[in-house]
DNA sequence: CTGAACTTTCAATAATTATTGAAAGTTTAT
DNA sequence: ATAAACTTTCAATAATTATTGAAAGTTCAG
């Protein structure tokens, strides 16, 4: 397999498994891209590369920068924006699995507590409705638990690292 | 909050959260009301609850069927079919993880794999698509493989402390 | 201040995905 | 074998979501 095909491959698949983590496909490929590319890339750049108009990229790649996971890169004395993502995997596991906690599953353990929370009017459908979202929300609330856990682990292992070779 | 608003709430929003485990919002919504429900309900009453056509409902729950959370329950003497989804939710989670992982994570492991064994012609470029789709193919890999033992409850002492620190 | 270089916005349109409903298919009782 | 009871299929349609492109907005050099 050559570079091109290679880089094609990977552009569209991680694109497409963009649903997994709650992106769409645009957004997808342009961090895809911006994640195998050497140097920072401007608008244009990445319009040519995938194939989609200037509209487009300007949109998600604000939304990219919203996640976190992209960042402006000025470059002195052009007036054009350049763009790099996150190239530290564990750092950009790190800014999805926080946001997708933040935009999703914090409101809806919010709303399977407000449920299992309601008045126990003895009827078994109300019964069967509180113990089954009950159980849903201690399941949510530890998953969800785990993988702050897990991708903030990490975090502070790099930290020590990282003073360990500042000393 | 009453029995019926508690219900529709909970079945919008566990509908809504479909896309979190990739799936769309019928079959999410019906889960849902099976999930909640005393008995196992007919496909005449799935249809009267959520509101959906008959052929939804069937492909919809056939689907759920293929993913392993819905059973049929033929109940003695009646002519219709009567369906019911794990009522477990470890047991769910268990179907769940490991379906998605077969579908969706594992397909995508593979070709991160291909892509990271291409031939190194010493170019920048395709020294650097290399090295990233190998960060990224090695986080995948974690990652799938600790949701694997997070949920097959293969408890060893790092998944222990794991949970411990949760706790 | 003006114009060139660049980015953002957003109404229109395209692409994708979900849903319907009626015809075809299946099963069972008689 | 027939008909009633029920389920599945799938072409048509609706709903949703993504994309375009041109006008409006911004920034900056001269």
């Amino acid at each position: 397999m050559e570079y091109q095909e290679a880089k094609d491959k990977f552009i569209s698949t991680w694109g497409s498994l963009g649903t997994l983590w709650g992106i769409n496909k645009a957004m997808a490929q342009i961090q895809s891209l911006l994640f195998i590319s050497t140097k920072p890339l401007s608008m244009e750049e990445i319009m040519a590369e995938l194939k989609i108009s200037r509209g487009n990229t300007s949109m998600n790649l604000r939304q990219l920068m919203d996640w976190g996971i992209v960042t402006k890169e000025l470059i002195p004395g052009e007036r054009k924006e350049y763009f790099s993502t996150e190239k530290d995997v564990q750092e950009l596991a790190r800014h999805i699995a926080k946001e997708r906690s933040r935009r999703e599953i914090k409101p809806v353990i919010k709303v399977l507590k407000d449920v299992s929370s309601i008045k126990d009017d003895g009827t078994e459908k109300t019964r069967e409705l509180i113990k089954q979202t009950k159980a849903l929300h201690d399941l949510a609330e530890t998953a969800d638990a785990m993988m702050n856990k897990i991708v903030n682990q990490e975090q502070t292992w790099i930290t020590k690292s990282l003073l360990k070779l500042i000393k």
